[in-house]
RNA sequence: CGGAGUGUAGCUCAGCCUGGUAGAGCACUGUCUUCGGGAGGCAGGGGCCGCAGGUUCGAAUCCUGCCACUCCGACCA
């Protein structure tokens, strides 16, 4: 069996239809937004007035190619809803382009990880898409793979491999340059495309062959202190999808030969999951929040593996019914499915032993290092918070991973006073470092709001000739089509509460 | 890889059974009327009917082969 991160994340849906659980976004934004003083990073981080004007933030420069219809081949909802809004295009059976929206998406949910993961004290690193087989031939696995390996030939008809996940390639890079116990702990990791020949892709970038994926390792000297490093990813990951606005619950894994409790999947809850899940209610609403994490900690960090992984939660191949039974109140008791987004895996010497990447410890003794691996599906994420946050007019996106976070609707295209009003709203709304869509295309009001509807944005600022009539302009939240109205003046005062949530988990770090 | 389908306009599809030189809706262009939840009229543009053979006076339509995509299963585990 497979125990390895390319072995990861293959998805089978249940049933199609309605949506699932995301987190409930943050407090609407609308109620003591004027009184409440700016924090935050972001109204230090972001100067308004260093922010370029991109062009394609109107609607009429943008390339947003959005369908009215569905079509034909798309099954589950995210698929539809993503070839719907423009976001993908099929290139070929499990192969998609990335349009423009979806691009944005899937480089904010990037950056997620990429901060979460240096604030984890991983370190960023890029490897190849193409390896050689040779590599492969090394750890066994050349052979043992199949078909879903893509094997290629260069010119000089040297055997290549489009890589499907990289556990030898990193522990080589290890191998290579360390050797001491003063060289560990390290964690490394990268966020790069890969490629399984899938026997049959679907649901779109739910199961595709060609995805983009972070993988981390670590490194250590002994088991206790990678433990230490599996519970910094479990806590690492915690922030990371809390961030992006949905519920992932760990959930214990098989293990294979490695035995013990030290593997979980992160699952979100959906409808359409492709795993059956069994779980203590109770945990869908544990936050890390803002908790100070010191990273080093290792009795902190415990005890936030302890935490959450006590309630009952796992999926079908490791339910056990008379357990779930014994540890859980029957009213909290919760059957269902999820679509797995994360696993998090401490395998030992499994790699670093036959390809000897090993250290010396202060004693003198040659070790191999142990090592555990840590991936989470990039791509895979944007099907994956569509599956559980939608409604039937189209996406609604949590406003951390947003293609735009405010959308201006002009409802009366060409008339002097809407046009100017617009170009008061897109401006102080830009000012203050929010990413707009401003809708200045000549439609029906119809077609704007459906459009906005469809693509997600979280919030709308409706601008129309009856509302200015009273110096007013209208905010309504995607979420929860609640409005309300605003003066004109006060627009920007009332959106900063947005870029202080969305800037707010930021951290100080650059790739 | 087994089984079942589908390839016709940018999208959703009809036409194929029963061969006679290609259609609708949406989208697009122009125009008029509309204008707070995907409006309506008029006038236009757009297709080597997946590819290659074959049958026929004539093929989108019938036959053969190939290719692509989709669904079910197996696979992922």
């Amino acid at each position: 069996m497979s125990c390895l991160p390319g072995g990861l994340f293959t998805f089978r849906p249940h049933s199609r239809g309605a949506s699932g659980s995301a987190c409930p976004d943050p407090a609407f934004p609308l109620r003591h937004a004027l009184t409440r003083p700016r924090t935050g990073a972001a109204a230090t981080r972001r100067p308004a007035a260093a922010q370029p004007e991109p062009s394609h933030m109107r609607l009429t420069r943008y390339f947003l190619p959005v369908l009215k219809e569905t079509p034909a081949e798309a099954q589950i909802v995210s698929h539809r809803l993503m070839l719907r809004a423009g976001m993908i295009r099929q290139e070929s059976a499990g192969i998609y382009s990335w349009l423009p929206l979806g691009y944005r998406v899937l480089r904010r949910i990037e950056q997620i990880v990429h901060e979460e993961q240096q604030r984890a004290g991983a370190i960023p690193v890029l490897m190849p898409t193409i390896q050689p087989a040779d590599l492969w031939r090394k750890s066994g696995r050349y052979d043992d793979y199949g078909k879903e390996m893509l094997r290629i030939r260069d010119r000089h008809d040297r055997e290549m491999l489009y890589g499907p996940t990289n556990e030898e390639m990193i522990t080589e890079i290890f191998r290579t340059f360390s050797g001491s116990y003063r060289d560990v702990p390290k964690m490394l990791y990268h966020i790069q495309w890969k490629f399984r020949d899938e026997i049959r892709p679907r649901f779109g970038v739910m199961r595709g062959r060609e995805f983009l994926m972070k993988d981390a390792y670590s490194f250590d000297v002994d088991r206790d202190a990678a433990i230490h490093s599996y519970n910094v990813q479990l806590a690492a990951y915690l922030r990371t999808y809390e961030r992006m606005g949905i519920s992932a619950i760990p959930m214990r894994a098989e293990t294979g030969p490695i035995g013990g409790d030290h593997s979980h999947e992160f699952l979100v809850l959906a409808e359409t999951g492709e795993s059956e899940v069994h779980y203590d209610g109770a945990i869908v609403q544990k936050r890390l929040g803002e908790r100070a994490v010191d990273w080093d900690d290792r009795v902190q960090l415990q005890e936030i593996f302890d935490e959450w992984t006590a309630p009952y939660a796992r999926t079908g191949e490791t339910h056990d019914a008379a357990k779930f039974e014994e540890m859980v109140p029957e009213e909290r008791r919760v059957s269902g499915r999820g679509i797995e987004v994360g696993q998090i895996f401490y395998f030992g010497t499994k790699y670093s032993d036959p390809l000897g990447a090993t250290v010396t410890t202060p004693e003198g003794e040659r070790v191999p290092v142990h090592m555990g691996s840590y991936g989470v599906g990039v791509s895979r994420l944007v099907g994956a918070i569509i599956e559980a946050s939608h409604d039937e007019n189209g996406i609604i996106w949590p406003e951390s991973v947003a293609p735009f976070h405010v959308g201006i609707v002009n409802l009366k295209q060409g008339d002097g006073e809407a046009d100017a009003a617009c170009e008061q709203v897109y401006g102080a709304l830009k000012g203050l470092g929010l990413e707009v869509l401003y809708d200045d295309r000549d439609e029906r009001a119809g077609a704007k709001f459906a459009t906005m509807d469809l693509i997600g944005v979280p919030w709308r600022v409706t601008v129309g000739p009856r509302g200015l009539k009273n110096g007013v302009v209208e905010l309504t939240s995607r979420k929860t089509g609640e409005s309300r109205e605003v003066p004109l003046a006060d627009i920007a005062g009332v959106c900063a509460p947005i870029l202080d949530r969305v800037a707010n988990a930021s951290a100080d770090v650059t790739i």
